[in-house]
DNA sequence: TGCGTCGGAGACAACGTTGTCGTCGATGGC
DNA sequence: GCCATCGACGACAACGTTGTCTCCGACGCA
């Protein structure tokens, strides 16, 4: 800029004046000043910009599991449709489920003092962002809620969910349901989980803990769980998968294998409708989640007072055909 | 920092050394001054850092047409891998193939002073970002080249790709062989329609016009472009799907009709082989193409020199059934 | 005691902007 | 001809850091 004042035989300040297109420069001085910075290439310094301004930065930070999940990835563009509606740009990073990774991307957002932060927590405490919190940077909680720190949260109604998907595989008939989850610290995996017991437990079922598989979707392990819950002398009848990643592991499984279990899978995936046996799933609704959680960020930053929010998302059963396989 | 100084009853210097831990302060002042730091939840202002030492910035952005499609969520995976190994945060974009939003994007993230760009670029010109490019800001495009300016680029072989594809259907016998790629002015999608001309060149077999059809994925034009297709009174025998959108957008209105012609898809997309009938595909490897893209990119912002470099990504055929059906 | 040295610590400028205020010349009214 | 007014423009400080320089007191040594 000071290099464009010198080129123009300008002061420093009229340059800064067309640059924003205020008032009180000639149109003469002003052609010249554009000609100079055409040709020099000039672009102002947001940073230094904002230094000065002391004013909002138009970035938001967006934290969460890992982009190349459909879920996330889902969840990430709406927010992102959110953002650049509200004129501001956006920064990502997985955390790949590792809370002292997610720490850093975090404050590393802070540092660079995006106005807000949208994040999918770990379930490591999250007490280290009340600094931020408290020096005005806004938080949103979604899909998960934030250990150690009440801020707004977007949640699907996973036990709800849980216990429809469920059900619905009891009305069938099917008594001997398996549960595959993820990692039970994981918030979602856990609601899920309570979800099904508590379907079983209303229908009056007891749940043998043995139905029970809790942990990362890994393909062996899938491999080993699928030959117990299925291979035994009183094999499950039926599966609840308790998120898409695992739903996708255990139809590449069974497609290896005999047995054809009743299945139904949390969260929605594509081409569930065009596998062989269409699948019936729990839709979430990832992209209404990024959607709310932005625009609650929003509202925050525009000064919306009240005390934190926590909404919750329905879902929805879709049925499809695996979910109504009967025993 | 002020603050934290005044509280701790030191000089300015004093704390901004304790903060980068610099040499030259006794370890009772660094106690105390890290004491009022936490107290105060003082976090340095990133923002004026980079400004007073001039230095990269630590982030880079990305540019795509969409994070939501799972081609681009895996690039879009691979890129944030390497930044976050290089210490460097990841700015991202969608475009939604829509130049002057791309435009606006690229300009906003420079304005923040991005070190770098990976950008999946628009067929609009890019001329706009040379100033960007000599001003220091490493380019690297990944997907598409970048019309109006010679940067680093990392392609797809997109059309050895479209024509192994059509080749593998003409060895099968086909002849009538259909193809649906994207709006021809997206370069993958001319690039992999000229790759399925060449195929049928090579073997010799002349291309009927009306067998191809180009434009945006969308289900109503699949519909009406399919009952064109496979309902004539010489109806293709073969579909050649130029992008993964368009093979699912196939495969479900498939679904809903009688025929079943053979099919191969450029690009590979998740349970394609637990389809009713798998579907053979061109695979490309979006996380090898974003990874590359990346790392040229900071070798860039490590100084090498060198003009730039055009590397282009193999693909492979995986026959999975559908390219496998006879005519 | 005098002098050099050394470690700890602060004063100050500068990074690239912008808000505030002042200057300067032209214009208009009396 | 004088003063008030106004428009165009520049000087300067400040935003929150950090690099450089300087200062000061303690210490060792002759």
């Amino acid at each position: 800029m000071k290099d464009v004042a010198a080129a123009a035989g300008v002061g420093l300040k009229t340059v800064s004046r067309v640059v924003n297109g205020e008032a009180g420069v000639s149109e003469e001085t002003a052609r010249r000043v554009r000609a100079v910075i055409d040709q020099l290439g000039f672009r102002r310094n947001d940073g230094a910009r904002l230094l000065r301004q002391g004013a909002r930065t138009g970035s938001v930070g967006l934290l969460l599991e890992d982009v190349a999940d459909p879920f996330y990835s889902q969840l990430s563009r709406a927010v992102e449709e959110v953002v650049r509606a509200h004129g501001a740009l956006l920064l990502t990073g997985s955390s790949a489920e590792d809370s002292e990774r997610e720490r850093a991307l975090a404050l590393g957002f802070c540092a660079r003092r995006v106005d807000g932060l949208v994040v999918v927590p770990t379930s490591a405490d999250h007490g280290y962002l009340a600094p931020e919190a408290a020096a005005g940077t806004a938080l949103v909680c979604v899909d998960r809620p934030m250990p150690g720190l009440d801020v707004d949260t977007v949640l699907a109604d996973n036990r709800a969910g849980a216990a429809i998907g469920t059900a619905h595989l009891l009305r069938q008939g099917h008594r001997r349901i398996g549960y595959l989850g993820d990692a039970p610290d994981i918030f979602t995996a856990a609601e899920r989980l309570a979800g099904y017991r508590q379907a079983m437990a209303d229908a009056g079922h007891p749940v043998d803990e043995s139905w029970i598989a809790m942990g990362r979707p890994d393909p062996l392990e899938v491999r080993f769980v699928l030959a117990r819950l299925l291979g035994g002398p009183e094999p499950v009848t039926a599966l609840m998968c308790g998120n898409n990643r695992t739903t996708v592991a255990v139809l590449r499984e069974l497609a290896g294998r005999q047995e054809r279990p009743a299945l139904v899978g949390f969260d929605d995936f594509e081409l569930a409708d065009l596998l062989a046996v269409p699948v019936t799933v729990v839709a979430q609704d990832p992209a209404l989640m990024g959607r709310t959680a932005a625009e609650l960020l929003f509202r925050r930053l525009h000064g919306e007072p009240a005390p934190a929010q926590h909404i919750l998302v329905r879902t929805r059963l879709i049925p499809r055909g695996s979910g109504e396989i009967p025993p």
